[in-house]
RNA sequence: GGGCGAGUAGCUCAACUGGAUAGAGCACCGGCCUUCUAAGCCGGGGGUUGUGGGUUCAAUCCCCGCCUCGCCCA
């Protein structure tokens, strides 16, 4: 409702504008006043147009309003202060935009979006930094479809990398296992129920240390045999590289496990191995070439490479660039930005090749598929997006500025200016935290705010734990709660509260913020939490049970009544607040989307839910005795329901039955 | 050394991207369960927005300098 109006005011003020004073004005600035006593949309446009004029903002607001005349929808228009022009809203006609079945639907847009997201390193178990990016990237997903887009999900899996060449060296040269061996310690992991990627984490961080334990002369031979491992899983068909892909395999398995516990499910797994093996890279290095994108450098210490220039870069023609990104190594090697920039012209389909596809992971509605050198057929189609976002932290800005630089330099401008590096800050630890986990902290570390986690030392809170934990200390209130139910039921509902709060948690703050992590706050079901907004659902649920009536129900009768006399005035100050916010989905959801900001909608949902409660307890509904303000009653709290059930759901935040 | 981000209430964070009296949660203090569930509601204290200048009718927001912290690149 707000959108459509706002958009209307903007209209309306500019062909005034135009016909009044002969000017264009692309967007005139329309805002929320901090108070209601001021209406419900306001704007400054006065102030900015008193030097052009010559004339005060007073007189120009005055001027302006004049000129406004009537326009549906609106109950009339008011200079305020030194200038503001304030609108105020038809009440009665607000509720019915607000209350009808279609309220908030957006029109299908045609664009196909490719969001990628997770992107964990297989060689060990998830942690919270992980949970953040793939919540994000979910939610945002669910922001995008809402929004009408065609998203595709992406999870790309580096699976020749360093990182999982150290695990497998790990278990080829700390433990001594053979392929067969691996096989047989997946084959007894299994059997037993317990998580591979619980015993590749201590794996892990073990190799790690074992690099820099040694004598000199041993470390430097270790680093060696690290390097000689990544090479065989970059060559493939070896017995190295066939134990990096059992291994890889199972720990991205769990990885989607932990993953579905909290709805974020995938379409494709592009690997590694076959941007490799299908030879994505040499098929860009052409295009990279012909385009001059890339150049051979013949003197200064990047002699021998291809490299290219930095985006921001001021470079003079013919002068030695030492500051150019290096693509190609002189000793012919690709960096992992050459490799991206290959990926990325897959992803918008100019780079002439494709994947094959295997199916992978089975969803209870669909199926997750995965890259293959020889893919079965059929299968669907990935890539070729008009947009994308990869949701990587901020630390990668720089190689993805690179990737975004490469494309424009080959002339792919529309591309390139759809290409959003969805960055956030990463998680990280107080040092209560990491004290209460058993780490070891140095002094120096627990006088920081903040500790980062590292999967190299072993250092962090795994995703299966917290999400554990959580549910655990949800179940405990809900069975002290729901003594009625049963234990499928309670452990339902523990469940739903559980990844709530976890979501929540991890969308309540704006992405360039790092998140200390801390048990106290990721397991507070109070306040601005992801409980609180799920209890006002309850709330809202409990009081159409007790009345027997359901809100749709409600809503056709509400249409029959006249909603002015209970929004006007102050006593109906408070209840217009709360239509007012609800009618504010399409407007935040917009907001959102222009940002690549999920907090926004949080917020929006917690700041419903802080209303609704107001309400629910200002106003008690089923003792109220005149039926058509009952009916009004119960239709501000049909529509909060809605409203509160949906903003969920596009948080990826389910609704419970009772709590 | 260069680049990016951050610094706001005791703590954790917002502030619709330059607008009206800088707001929430937590913590603390005091009230409210015989009512549609108290995972809730109401009230209270708490601020020189790191710092010095500049632009503007208007600056937490933009520009310049400085101080802290974090992360990338070399």
């Amino acid at each position: 409702m707000y959108l459509q109006l706002q958009k209307k005011l903007g209209d309306h003020l500019r062909a005034v504008l135009k016909e009044k004073y002969d000017l264009q004005l692309e967007a005139i600035p329309l805002e929320i006043p901090p108070d209601i006593k001021f209406g419900e949309l306001s704007t400054p446009i006065a102030f900015e147009l008193a030097r052009k004029l010559r004339k005060a903002p007073k007189i120009i607001a005055q001027e302006i309003v004049a000129a406004l005349g009537a326009l549906e929808g609106f109950a009339g228009f008011e200079v305020a202060g030194a200038g503001y022009i304030n609108a105020r809203l038809d009440r009665s006609a607000g509720a019915r935009s607000i209350s009808s079945p279609d309220a908030g639907s957006v029109p299908a847009s045609a664009l196909h979006v490719l969001v990628e997201h997770t992107s964990i390193n297989p060689n060990k178990a998830a942690h919270v930094g992980h949970l953040r990016n793939a919540i994000l990237g979910d939610t945002f997903v669910r922001l995008l479809r809402a929004a009408g887009q065609k998203v595709d999900i992406q999870n790309y899996i580096d699976n020749t990398g360093v990182q999982v060449a150290d695990v497998v060296v790990g278990f080829q040269h700390l433990e001594g296992k053979s392929l067969a061996d691996v096989r047989a310690l997946l084959q007894e992991i299994q059997r037993t129920g317990q998580r591979i990627d619980y015993y590749c984490w201590d794996l892990y961080a073990r190799t790690s240390q074992w690099y820099e334990q040694g004598s000199e002369e041993e470390n430097a031979a270790r680093k060696k045999l690290r390097y000689a491992t990544l090479h065989e899983l970059e060559r493939g068909s070896n017995e190295t590289a066939d134990v990096a892909e059992l291994i890889s395999t199972a720990v991205l398995r769990r990885h989607l496990e932990t993953m579905l516990r909290l709805d974020i499910e995938y379409d494709f797994l592009p690997r590694e191995s076959e941007i490799l093996h299908l030879k994505f890279w040499d098929a860009a290095f052409e295009q990279l070439k012909k385009t001059g994108v890339l150049y051979f450098e013949n003197e200064g210490k990047n002699k021998g490479c291809w490299v290219m220039t930095r985006p921001g870069a001021e470079v003079v023609e013919g002068d030695l660039n030492e500051d150019a990104k290096v693509i190609v190594r002189s000793n012919g090697t690709v960096t992992y930005v050459g490799k991206d920039i290959a990926y990325h012209l897959w992803k918008f389909g100019l780079l002439g090749k494709d994947f094959g596809y295997k199916p992978f992971f089975t969803y209870p509605d669909r199926e997750c598929w995965i890259s293959a050198e020889n893919g079965d057929e059929p299968h669907p189609h990935f890539g070729g997006a008009q947009a994308i976002y990869n949701v990587i932290d901020a630390r990668q800005s720089d190689p993805q500025a690179n990737v975004i630089q490469a494309l424009r330099g080959m002339g792919h401008t529309a591309e390139a200016d759809h290409y959003t590096h969805f960055s956030y800050e990463m998680v990280a630890l107080t040092p209560r935290c990491a004290v209460e986990l058993g780490y070891d902290v140095s002094a120096e570390d627990l006088a920081r705010p903040y500790i980062e986690v590292s999967g190299r030392k072993g250092f962090g809170v795994k995703a299966d734990d917290l999400i554990d934990k959580l549910i655990a200390a949800t179940r405990a209130e809900v069975d002290a709660r729901q003594t009625g139910r049963d234990d499928i039921e309670r452990q339902k509902i523990a469940e739903q509260i559980a990844i709530g709060a976890l979501r929540y948690f991890m969308l309540k703050f704006t992405r360039n913020s790092v998140i200390a992590f801390d048990f106290k706050d990721a397991l507070s079901f109070e306040g601005e939490t992801g409980p609180y907004i799920q209890y006002a659902v309850v709330r809202a649920r409990n009081i159409f049970r007790k009345a027997a009536i359901t809100p749709d129900d409600v809503l056709r009768e509400f249409a029959a009544i006249d909603p002015a006399p209970y929004l006007a005035g102050d006593a109906g100050e408070d209840i217009w607040a709360l239509w007012l916010r609800a009618g504010r989905r399409t407007l935040v959801l917009e907001q959102c989307i222009t940002t690549s900001e999920p907090a926004y909608l949080a917020k929006h949902a917690f700041q419903l839910a802080q209303e609704f409660n107001n309400f629910y307890h200002r106003h008690h509904i089923l003792t109220e005795e005149d039926p058509a303000r009952k009916t009004f009653l119960l239709a501000t709290a049909a529509v909060a329901l809605r409203e509160l059930i949906v903003v969920l759901s596009w948080l990826g935040i389910e609704s419970p039955e009772a709590m």
